[in-house]
DNA sequence: ACTAACGGTTAGTTGATACTAACGAATGGG
DNA sequence: CCCATTCGTTAGTATCAACTAACCGTTAGT
């Protein structure tokens, strides 16, 4: 999608836009085509379920590293549920 | 665990856990007992689940929102990997 | 060449966050 | 009561994210 039209769809100016998308590309979650004077965003998928999955592992971690901080007896272990995309 | 014990294992004053303790316990993340001077801080388990959960919703909509904007055919859907804590 | 459209970049502003040092209230032991 | 310990709170500082307006280079049509 051109950045300008993007804006549209946005509460802030196509300059703020501009610039998000400059760090968004800049961490390889966006990649950009030039087309004429415009510029088509697209989103790089893999990266940002990449992104997700290092959440995800910060979360276990975290949440093993306080369950080791506080002492507690271990509850009984939860697997996490899955998740469908509900389309 | 008491304030000024688990400052010495933060990079970061006294003062400041303190601080940061206030807020994480006005979102409900913490809780505290008083014991003498000390206050002692537990994590709220159940709160921080439920705001895992909530990122974890927060994530699934971005994502099959994300989808809609670029308008690409759906990829073949994959369910989330389950997570076993690994203790 | 001129013009319009597009968008990256810059400069400036604002508000939020995170930090430290210092103060003072509360607790408990001697 | 005095003293030491603990910690919440305040004031001040620094950094950074996010924003806008303006400028200007690039592209493409006439």
């Amino acid at each position: 999608m051109p950045v300008g039209e993007l804006a549209t769809h946005l509460p802030v100016s196509r300059s703020a836009v501009s610039q998000h998308l400059k760090v968004l590309k800049e961490a390889g979650l966006v990649a950009e085509q030039a087309a004429g004077t415009r510029r088509i965003y697209h989103l790089n998928e893999a990266a940002v379920l990449a992104l997700r999955d290092q959440l995800d592992t910060f979360w276990d971690r975290a949440l093993s590293g306080f369950q080791d901080l506080v002492e507690r007896p271990p509850e009984a272990k939860r697997k996490r549920k899955g998740h469908d995309r509900a389309r």
